[in-house]
DNA sequence: TAGAAGTGTCATGCG
DNA sequence: CCCGCATGACACTTC
């Protein structure tokens, strides 16, 4: 840009290619070629000026539609994830996300050669994406300006229209550009060639019953000077518009399919298709051959714009179970055919790609997994955000609704509060609150298991549902292998868990208990002792006594002489009857020897 | 950072 | 033989 500045006295070859390459890169950021030349460039700062405080405009219009749409979410609180209320509700922040994509889409579009894969294809809707989601009604000054013959007259008009329609001459030789056109049916019979888009079809009812979200609404008329590079597609928004059920079933299931953060993702030039598909539009119109709305419906681009929802396996639903592994196996990578659920004969309660997603996997690799930061659970729910609840919705049969709704009863008035699975969770200090809150982890890893693998009751039943009441249960519901080994692993894990809790409580019990006998017994024991010594003192005491009364006797002893008798050679000795003898010691150690 | 405490789970024995 | 329960042992987490 330096060397712009200098004045371009005689621009030469390599000074226009040069000019040309700036221009190219900074086409997306709004800038005409002919702001290049040195006669335009006082407008220069004066339209980047402007430019810039557009884009602050745009940009915290974004965040405030982001903020509105972080509001119209709601908090799933099994995946943890935000999911939408209201399906189309995607759309309004959808509209200016996808404009702003194409604003600062700087990479071209890939020509449409050789096999497409499906982030081609997925590319290729947000590419075309921008045609279809501006479907506002031009304002007046829109109007205006697209009527009018001297746009210069016009400085944003110039800005905008000119540098966004960097190639009008597309536009204006379309109509008969035969090559645009089969390089476009070519495209569109490769996108259809892929094996995941071969089940996308939708039919015009499911088209027609989404719920219709009009941008017309929704969008801030300021917006409307910003979207103004759209001028080409005016006359193909005009025909859209003039066709109002095309126009909602188009915009709106393309929007709301679309997710926005997809499409902000998504690069690339979208003028160049959205060039050729107003060409397409103009051709037939010329040709007489409009199409209606069932002829747009069964066009390749609504079964595109379908996709999205039908990559959230909302075909799954026994519509077209034909196709079902194909879709299955593109996103999940895990088979179904490996799964035997697909020839189950049960309600189809392992059709779901939770369900078969779960199935291979071994409760302890489950476990595994959901221990581990961002597990297959997770990882699926945020691949599929709306998966979980399209899977409970259960359309096969109302019993099947009732049984999960059931469940989902079930499951919110069980004791249990969502927490993270995760180990790694704060928690009070308190021993109370770490116990309940490891059992809620328990608990909710279960019941997320049970649902993964939609099981019809909660994880509370199974475990303390009596014997009788679970096998009554158990033969009421046609369950497969893994739902089967599931609810015995959770029912054994539960029961096991509270015969755990109870045994240790026991444990503690019995040592409580013990501590107190091993209390009583000591005091018992110091009891005895000060009893032994209380007898003891008393046994010393007639002891000596005793010893007294026996001198006493002894001393009164007289022989036949009137001699006291030695009390070394004689002794007293009582007999059993009371008698007592004098007897000499010699003779007592006689008897002794004796 | 080692150790204690709490908890879940598995294996095993017993009734 | 099967099932439920009790319990030791181990692993893991938290403090």
């Amino acid at each position: 840009m330096l060397e712009l500045e200098l004045p371009p006295a005689q621009p030469t070859q390599q000074d226009m290619d040069l000019i040309d390459i700036l221009w190219r890169q900074d086409i997306d950021l709004g800038a005409g070629r002919e702001v290049f030349d040195y006669s335009h460039r006082q407008k220069e700062y004066e339209l980047a000026k402007q430019k810039k405080l557009e884009k602050e405009r745009l940009e915290e219009l974004q965040r405030e539609q982001e903020k509105a749409l972080l509001a119209q979410l709601q908090l799933d609180e099994e995946t943890g994830e935000f999911v939408p209320i209201l399906p189309a509700q995607h759309i309004e922040t959808g509209t200016t996300c996808i404009s702003n994509a194409c604003l600062q889409s700087k990479e071209p579009l890939q020509p449409a050669g050789g096999a497409l894969s499906f982030d081609e294809c997925m590319q290729l809707l947000a590419d075309t994406f921008p045609f279809v989601v501006h479907n506002e009604p031009p304002s007046a000054t829109f109007q205006q300006l697209v009527h009018d013959s001297c746009p210069e007259s016009d400085p944003v008009f110039i800005t905008t229209n000119q540098t966004l329609t960097p190639e009008p001459s597309v536009l204006q030789n379309t109509g008969a550009d035969v090559d645009n056109m089969n390089d476009i049916d070519q495209v569109w019979e490769e996108l259809l060639s892929i094996p995941e888009l071969q089940c996308l079809h939708i039919e015009s009812d499911s088209l027609t019953q989404v719920d219709i979200f009009s941008i017309q609404d929704t969008k801030p008329p300021e917006t409307a000077e910003n979207y103004s590079f759209y001028n080409p597609m005016s006359l193909v928004e005009k025909e859209i518009n003039s066709n109002p059920v095309f126009h909602n079933t188009f915009t709106s299931s393309f929007t709301s399919a679309m997710p926005v953060e997809d499409l902000n993702h998504l690069k690339g030039d979208p003028l160049h298709l959205v060039d050729e598909l107003y060409t397409t539009f103009i051709d037939r119109k010329v040709n007489g051959s409009m199409p209606t709305t069932s002829d747009l419906l069964t066009e390749p681009i609504s079964e595109l714009v379908a996709m999205p929802d039908l990559s959230l396996c909302k075909a799954f639903n026994g519509e077209k179970p034909a196709c079902a592994p194909e879709c299955t196996d593109s996103d999940s990578g895990i088979s179904v055919n490996a799964s035997p659920n697909a020839a189950s004969p049960g309600p189809s309660l392992g059709s779901s790609l939770y369900g078969d997603a779960s199935y291979n996997y071994s409760d302890s690799e489950m476990e595994d997994l959901d221990s581990a930061p961002g597990s297959v659970l997770q990882n699926h729910s945020e691949m599929h955000p709306l998966q979980f609840q399209e899977d409970l919705a259960y359309p096969s049969s109302p019993s099947h609704e009732l049984k999960m709704q059931q469940f989902d009863v079930e499951v919110k008035n069980s004791p249990k509060k969502e927490v993270p699975a995760s180990p790694g969770y704060n928690r009070s200090p308190f021993a109370k609150d770490k116990y309940s809150s490891r059992l809620e982890a328990r608990f909710t890893r279960d019941t997320q298991r049970a649902k993964a693998l939609q099981i019809p009751f909660s994880v509370d039943n199974m475990i303390n549902l009596p014997v009788d009441d679970f096998n009554e249960i158990m033969s009421k519901h046609q369950l497969n292998e893994a739902q089967l080994a599931l609810i015995r692993d959770i029912r054994r894990r539960g029961k096991n868990k509270v015969a755990a809790q109870n045994c240790r409580k026991r444990k503690l019990e019995n040592i409580v208990e013990l501590e107190h006998d091993l209390d009583h017994l000591k005091d018992e024991k110091d009891k005895l002792l000060a009893e032994k010594g209380e007898y003891n003192k008393n046994f010393q005491l007639l002891k000596k006594q005793l010893g007294a009364l026996y001198l006493e006797v002894f001393s009164q002893l007289r022989d036949e002489d009137g001699n006291p008798y030695s009390p070394t050679e004689y002794s007293l000795q009582q007999t059993r009857d009371g008698n007592v003898f004098l007897v000499p010691k010699t003779l007592k150690t006689e008897n002794k020897t004796d």
